[in-house]
DNA sequence: ATTCTTTATGCAACTTGTTGCACAACGGTG
DNA sequence: CACCGTTGTGCAACAAGTTGCATAAAGAAT
């Protein structure tokens, strides 16, 4: 899995503790792997049992409601810097408005044009986000090699979203186009019914 | 989640059994929504035991190794209506290449070329995939409204695998610009060594 | 001083997805 | 007919991700 390396990735940019490592997630990294506070807490827990990393000293005993920050060792260095070399196939797209779109070519289109819609906002505000962070962080030249990485990896994600304008506007423009009234109703079940034992 | 729908839509377009749809999620529906086996057989079972499904008649008892063919019942037909016009937010995307890229910029691009390389042929292989299908189920004009939303996905597939394309040259082109020349060897850990113990 | 909010860590239970294997029927082949 | 590969269903155990809640410390408010 990715999450630890996605930890161990953060570590290094900067020590922290399982909280200030959850609202990280919740920007840059987490843009393209999200993670809860509850995978973060264990999987820290982990780390530190395996030695890729440790908690900074300071006066430890009772770790509840206490903060612990941690950095990386070594040996998770070197775990972290195997696995950007590892073979390690795409894992195809799990996109559940496709799904619905292909749903609604059997079941008819009722009340997806609003949701295209709506992911159309909601990617248009995503696209607009990144475009900020971009010319906030990126705008001059003079990029070091990790903020060249870093900006790779934020183009991806603007190419992304542009990629999810692009094909929603197409897609809403088609479902503008046949209309609501399509096959099968998707109410018409209480009296055409076929009860499942009348046959069996 | 989105499973059981996907058989629901899958059922719909043909009654099938258990092994006939996973091969057909190897498939049309598979590219953007996967699923082995296992989770089929088990979604199956709840399904029917909910009452959107169905066994079809045929001599059944000993259930084992036998064929069960499956179809979708009123109920079913109407919680799947219901899902495509549901109010449901995209999830950001989980891509490790990303993550990867981004940790690279941390001990070192090391390796990552190769794997970015990999991948590009990976995507341009689906490319093609794509569009031969489109070529072939899609070729003339003429098509149902069906035939229209299923092209549709079809060609968000593309979009999508032509942006991999695209990123991905872009990156391969940073990385061989960088070389694998980087900060803080991936290796060097042996002798540099901090026990977890030293100062705790 | 007590209470309330914020910061912070963590357990427990559940859902989804993955992996490995067992078992049953069916059809051919020696 | 005994054996074997294919088709087909399924259990069990695990790994990853999600949700809800408990707990503890620290500071601010009354």
């Amino acid at each position: 899995m990715s999450l630890p390396y996605a930890i161990l990735t953060a570590l290094l940019e900067k020590p922290s503790s399982g909280l200030e490592l959850t609202r990280r997630f919740d920007k840059s990294i987490g843009y393209f792997w999200s993670a809860t506070h509850q995978q973060i807490y264990r999987e820290l827990g982990k780390l530190e049992e395996s030695g890729a990393i440790r908690a900074l000293p300071g006066p430890r005993q009772p770790t509840r409601g206490q903060k612990k920050e941690y950095e990386v060792l070594p040996a998770g260095r070197n775990e972290l810097a195997a696995w950007v070399a590892k073979i390690e196939d795409p894992k195809p797209i799990r996109d559940a408005l496709l799904l619905r779109l292909r749903a609604a070519g059997v079941v008819g289109t009722q009340g997806l044009e609003a949701e295209v819609r709506r992911h159309l906002t909601l990617h248009r505000a995503q696209l607009a986000e990144y475009r900020a962070i971009e010319e906030r962080d990126f705008g001059n030249g003079r990029d070091s090699e990790g903020d060249r990485l870093r900006h790779l990896v934020l183009r991806a994600g603007i190419d992304l979203e542009n990629f999810w304008v692009g094909w929603l506007e197409a897609a809403r423009a088609e479902l503008a186009d046949m209309g609501p009234g399509v096959s099968t109703g998707p109410d018409t079940g209480t009296d055409a019914r076929t009860g499942p034992e009348s046959t069996a």
